[in-house]
DNA sequence: ATGGCTACGGAGCGTAGA
């Protein structure tokens, strides 16, 4: 057992993905956690009940975990070395947020409403899903806190290959509330990192037709210690990938 | 390319994803 007097620093390492049926994805997990070997994973799109989540694969690679499932669709979990405490997912009805101190650290892993297209409902679902995200975020202001997840939403132009695309995940009113998010002072660390989401119609990977969807958001006491971050785009290159790559963030704690 | 893929549920093809 390590004691932070027996090292100058450690790194805490997290991922957050977008994993679209943790069921069908749980070869390239193992892949991705084998590789990697993060503290912590953030997921969403796990699809799948909590009776019937695989469990025992997550604890064979020594993770507690917390789930919030449903039948089919949504779907989130936090898997961390660490103790989960202080778990909670009751931000909203449906199984899209999840949040947990573990390590020293508040996370939460979210996926925020697709919102189908422009003015529908489901598009009202969406921005009244972001507008009480930014709130939710607030109360961990002055924590080390980090958001990780897919925010459905490509906060700017440079992350669309579309120059001009102004559709579902790059409206004004989508972009005007992740903008809020990160005036509220939540940094969005990767925004030079690239695209994190291609369609698997049209081969968009092989053609680099991409958003990035996936963000991390880092409170002010978080980004302090904030060391390095990236897209872990050969995730998307293996057998039956995820549409989304997974996200890495480390802290130097 | 508003059909073109992938996964789900449930046993056909409709729904969702973004």
């Amino acid at each position: 057992m390590l004691h932070k007097s027996d090292v100058v620093s450690t790194i805490m390492r997290l991922i957050s993905w977008n994993v679209n049926s943790i069921r069908a994805r749980m070869e390239n997990f193992l892949k991705i956690a084998k590789e990697y070997a993060p503290d912590i994973f953030l997921l969403q799109e796990t699809r799948v009940e909590d009776s019937l989540f695989p469990l025992e694969y997550f604890e064979d690679l020594g993770y507690n975990v917390a789930i919030k499932g449903q039948k089919g669709r949504n779907g989130v979990a936090i898997c961390s070395r660490h103790m989960l405490e202080e778990v909670k997912s009751d931000f909203c009805e449906e199984a899209r947020y999840l949040e947990a101190f573990s390590g020293g650290i508040f996370i939460a892993s979210v996926y925020v409403p697709n919102g189908q297209e422009i003015d529908t409902a489901p598009y009202y679902y969406k921005l009244d899903f972001l507008q009480k995200l930014k709130d939710k975020f607030l109360d961990f202001k002055d924590e080390i806190f980090i958001a990780g997840g897919d925010f459905n939403v490509a906060p700017r132009a440079e992350d669309v290959y579309i120059a001009d695309y102004k559709g579902i995940a790059a409206s004004l009113r989508e972009r005007e509330l992740l903008k809020a998010i990160r005036e509220a002072g939540f940094q969005d660390i990767l925004e030079d990192k690239g695209y994190t989401w291609w369609d698997y119609r049209h081969r968009g990977f092989l053609q680099d037709h991409g958003f990035r969807l996936d963000q991390f958001y880092l409170s002010e006491k978080a980004h302090n210690i904030f060391n390095n971050g990236d897209v872990i785009r050969s995730a998307r290159k293996l057998e039956r990938p995820s549409d989304h790559a997974p996200i890495l963030c480390e802290l130097g704690i």
